[in-house]
DNA sequence: ATGCATTTGTCCGTATGTATG
DNA sequence: TCATACATACGGACAAATGCA
C-alpha cells in the first residue's frame, strides 16, 4: 500500500479502468486540500516526487495538476512548486 | 573518445539503442564508487558538467543521480554538491 | 553587507516510442 | 483512428542554498 507525503494511502489506479488517472490524482488531492489537510500556502510534492509516489508518468501528474489549478485549489509556481491556494472549490 | 573528471573513456550511449542512457550514466559512476575510485565524502561533478561530460541533457543526469541516490550510494545537497556516501550497494 | 558564481530544486514545454482500449 | 497513459529524453527558465570575494 504506498502512502504519500501526508502518510495517507494512495488507491492503486487501473489506467483500463473507467476512471482517468489524472481525475483520479487530482480529486485525491482536492479531497486533502479541502478537508483542510494541506493548508492554504502549502507546497505539494514536486510532479516528480508525486509521478513516483503514485507510480504514474510526470505528464499524468501534470494534467492533474492543471485539473487542480483550474479549479483554483492550487498555483503553480515557475521554480519554486505547486501551493495550495484555496481550502474549498 | 570523451573522458570524465577521473580520465576515464566515457561510452558513447546511443538513446535509440537497448541500454538506457540514464543508466549507463549511474553504472559507470556507480562501478567507480565501488572500486573505490570515487571515494566517501568525495563530490561528484555537478549536473551540468556531468551532462556536459556525456553530452546528455541535465535531466538525464538527475535521473541518474536519482538512482544512485536510491541505491544509497550518493546524497545530492542543495547548493553544495552530491556526496559520495558508501563505497558498496 | 553586498554581490556574484556555483549547484541543486522545481516548473514549463516538447518529442519519440510503446501499449491499451 | 484516437485518447489515455506509460517511460525516456531533450532544452529552457526561474528559485533557493551555499560559498566566496
Amino acid at each position: 500500500m504506498a502512502k504519500d507525503d501526508l502518510g495517507q494511502e494512495l488507491p492503486e489506479v487501473d489506467p483500463s479502468g473507467q476512471e482517468l488517472v489524472y481525475m483520479a490524482v487530482a480529486n485525491h488531492i482536492a479531497g486533502q486540500i479541502e478537508r483542510g489537510e494541506r493548508a492554504v500556502g502549502s507546497r505539494l510534492p514536486s510532479e516528480l516526487d508525486l509521478s513516483n509516489m503514485w507510480g504514474v508518468a510526470r505528464m499524468t501528474t501534470r494534467r492533474a495538476i492543471r485539473e487542480l489549478s483550474e479549479r483554483g485549489l492550487v498555483r503553480a509556481v515557475h521554480g519554486k512548486g505547486t501551493f495550495v491556494t484555496r481550502p474549498d472549490s
